[in-house]
DNA sequence: GAGTCGCCGTTTTTT
DNA sequence: ACGGCGACTC
């Protein structure tokens, strides 16, 4: 495939079709599908959803399709719509198409949902009252102007958080709701019901700062579209095939912008996997994949069931496990590989022994040259990362954390693109806000106060405002004198901004606002001030990869992440979600413990649909991996501040038998010193810890999922309560201790050396 | 405008 | 336990 079918994007299609051979030899790149890639490849006209199971070949199935239609001369690449959910997603299947067709793919509508939204939207602002240079909000810039509103709405902060508000206002954006459109019944109690007042003001305020957060890219769109009937039949004709990848991940105000774009040429191809939706929380809708034929009748549809990618066993154990939820449109994994071994299954005494016991099998699997590159170990949640860490610091194993901090959620890094937003576009006052003052050039409180209220009186943004102010003597001379300083600067830069390099202007910038200068002033009190240096020092020389200073700030607002260049082989750790069309070699599973695995929280606010999600969440965790999985799970897991006595995840028991390989270590659940292994009756029933994790214990769960709840199980395995005030324990992690007090099965314990700790009867043996 | 105190929340997270 | 944030003080 070294030769692209494209070597310019103006070569005629027509011509390219007839290069390509006629009907007797089929395009090289077709006969290296199976029958069902192949056929979904080929099935280029009208409606088609391809189910893809993980590791099915699916982005291979995408980019060829994309290729083969541009090949068969059915549109030029300008004509074609690719949408992605992920920046990593657009960057894959650029490269792939690219490798195909050359530098045709550079014409192609190929982005995520969001970069799409934004660049349409820009040609059509001025119909949702913005200019084409809008500037897009992030997270951080969105809460601290809902808490503007708030306050001169005279909400309670405490009562009702502005994060709280803006996570509703996202998902009424999700579900593609303008402040008009929601309901009374969507409304909701919060603030007392002003909560669509609140999205209201919101949305006046982004027009006034020639804002959009990531929510409008979209809806702005649908506005647009739904406004302007020709503007919507232009990009109903142009795009003659539109392609969408991970179809289940879309929420409703994707599906609508899709619908919408697709009706004329009805040429979609949605791929996705129902068993890999994991983002209902933030507005997926699963429905949308399933009800595919509803919404373009005559839909084909295609399943890729064969898997290139996991061992007989690993497929399996993910089958096993997902074969429990219900509402799945119904696929079943097969693979002609042969060997594998089965998953291991590992029930260890607390987090740290985890962490050790991972850490010696990577150690293993080093000497065995297995690239650290290709292991991973998939955690819940962010904060499972932290034991690992420090386990690979003490043994100076390299590791990388996938989805951590951001580069450009950096402190520095926000502050310095701040000013570069202001030069670009003066109205972006939570920019302007932001850097003001900062260095401090005192312009404190009480000027702010007096901008920002020239600025409500004249319906206007601070900067304006601060223009006008700046010729009266409504401020103080010394704070006047500033605020004129401030203002002249930034006139000089933005003229420098016409001529200057924007990698030069930045330094500029950077240098005479004393910005820099604030963080070499702070180096001696501040230790991390010379790392946030080398950062704006990074953030120059990244700004030199783009065309102009606007297409960085697109860049910067639309791909947060940065992408990280391949140096050192280190071992990957992430949470579930982030692993998410991903694979490795070797894939760790900790955690996997009722109430972290399937999230107690999780459970508590979506029931039965959220337990299903979660499933499909350990699905997605056993499907990364190619060769080996290992799932654990711990009897003492610390929280916050307190030990919790843990109950295997009930997944643990959904794994089939013959797969699992359960693991010696279980031993640890009598760690020596326990004193309790004979004390049958007493204190713990031992006799139920040692069956966890067992392939009887996986059938006790079994039988548990049909019965009662898990309050009743709990009470078997450990009946606590008979201990009394006053009497001497003994525990695993903390030593002998004094009872103090007595709240059911939880005790507060004086610990001789440890100091006072509230643990689980559980886990304590009398002496 | 910088420093200190006390209170709250603490799943997943892209864009 | 801990960090972040708002309120308060000097």
């Amino acid at each position: 495939m070294s030769d692209p079918l494209y070597d310019d994007p103006l070569v005629e299609t027509e011509s390219a079709s007839e290069s390509a051979g006629g009907p007797a030899g089929d395009p090289p790149y077709l006969t290296a599908l199976n029958e069902a890639q192949r056929e979904a490849t080929e099935a280029v006209d009208g409606p088609v959803l391809v189910l893809a199971g993980a590791g099915t070949g699916k982005t291979r199935v995408l980019t060829t399709r994309l290729a083969h239609l541009l090949h068969l001369g059915r549109a030029r690449p300008y004509q074609v719509l690719a949408v992605t959910f992920t920046n990593r997603a657009a960057r894959e299947m650029r490269e792939r198409v690219g490798r195909l067709i050359g530098a045709a793919v550079e014409g192609l509508w190929l982005g995520t949902f969001h970069a799409l939204g934004a660049r349409i939207l820009r040609r059509h602002a001025e119909i949702v009252g913005l200019r084409s240079n809008f500037t897009i909000l992030d997270a951080d810039d969105q809460v601290r102007l809902l808490k503007q509103i708030m306050q001169a709405e005279g909400v309670d902060e405490k009562r009702w958080p502005a994060r709280a508000l803006m996570a509703q206002i996202q998902s009424w954006k999700d579900k593609g709701l303008t402040p008009d459109k929601v309901t009374a019944t969507e409304a909701g109690e919060f603030a007392a019901g002003r909560a669509v007042k609140l999205y209201t003001h919101y949305q006046e305020r982004l027009v006034t700062l020639n804002a959009a957060d990531f929510g409008d890219l979209l809806l702005h769109c649908l506005t647009v579209f739904t406004a302007e009937e020709n503007i919507l039949a232009d990009y109903q004709h142009l795009f003659r095939y539109i392609l969408v990848d991970e179809y289940q991940d879309s929420n409703v105000a994707q599906y609508l912008w899709l619908r919408l774009l697709a009706q004329q040429h009805r040429n979609i191809c949605c791929v996705g996997d129902d068993d890999q939706s994991i983002y209902g929380w933030r507005g997926a809708e699963v429905g949308n994949i399933l009800k595919f034929e509803k919404d373009f009748p005559g839909a084909r549809i295609i399943r890729l069931e064969r898997n290139y990618r996991s061992t007989p066993q690993i497929l399996a154990a993910a089958s096993g496990l997902i074969a429990q939820n219900e509402g799945r449109l119904g696929k079943t994994l097969w693979t002609e590989a042969g060997d594998g071994e089965r998953i291991t299954v590992r029930g260890l005494w607390d987090g740290e022994a985890e962490a050790r016991i991972i850490a010696e099998e990577i150690e293993a699997l080093q000497k065995a040259e297995t690239s650290l590159d290709e292991i991973a170990i998939l955690v819940r949640a962010g904060f499972q990362t932290r034991e690992f860490e420090e386990r690979f610091i003490t043994l100076g194993m390299p590791y990388r954390v996938i989805g951590g901090p951001r580069f450009y959620e950096r402190e520095e890094i926000r502050d310095a693109i701040a000013y570069l937003r202001v030069i670009r576009q003066p109205d972006d006052d939570l920019a302007f806000e932001r850097i003001v003052n900062k260095p401090t050039r005192g312009i404190g409180k009480a000027t702010l106060q007096i901008l920002h209220s020239a600025a409500r009186a004249g319906e206007r943004s601070l900067h304006a405002a601060a223009l006008q102010v700046v010729e009266t003597d409504e401020l103080r001379p010394a704070a006047r004198r500033a605020v004129a300083g401030l203002l002249d600067d930034f006139a000089r830069w933005r003229r420098l901004a016409e001529s200057e390099l924007h990698g030069d202007l930045a330094e500029t910038v950077l240098d005479e606002s004393g910005y820099t200068g604030m963080w070499q002033a702070k180096a001696e009190k501040q230790p991390d001030a010379p790392g946030k240096l080398e950062n704006l020092k990074e953030l120059i020389s990244a700004m030199e990869e783009f065309e102009d200073l606007a297409e960085f700030l697109e860049h910067v607002s639309l791909v947060m992440e940065v992408t990280e260049d391949a140096g050192e082989e280190m071992v990957n750790l992430m949470t579930l979600h982030s692993a998410k069309g991903l694979e490795f070699d070797v894939v760790f599973l900790p955690g996997w413990e009722e109430d972290l695995f399937p999230h107690r929280r999780s459970l508590d606010e979506g029931g039965a649909a959220a337990l299903e999600e979660e499933r499909r969440l350990a699905y997605v965790g056993l499907t990364r991996a190619r060769k080996r999985a290992d799932v654990s799970y711990v009897a003492n897991r610390r929280v916050h501040a307190t030990w919790q006595s843990a109950i295997p995840s009930r997944f643990v028991g959904e794994l089939p038998d013959e797969v699992v390989e359960t693991a010696s270590e279980l031993g640890d659940y009598r760690a020596p010193g326990m004193g309790i292994g004979g004390g049958s009756g007493e204190g713990v029933d031992w006799g139920a810890a040692q069956m966890i994790g067992g392939p009887g214990w996986r059938r006790y769960q079994r039988r548990r999922r049909e019965g009662p709840s898990i309050e009743g199980v709990a009470e078997r395995v450990g009946v606590g309560g008979d201990f009394a005030e006053g009497e001497r324990c003994f525990h695993q992690k903390f030593g002998m201790g004094t009872v103090l007090a007595v709240d059911g099965d939880r005790l507060t314990i004086e610990f001789d050396k440890a100091g006072s700790k509230k643990v689980v009867a559980q886990f304590v043996a009398k002496v």
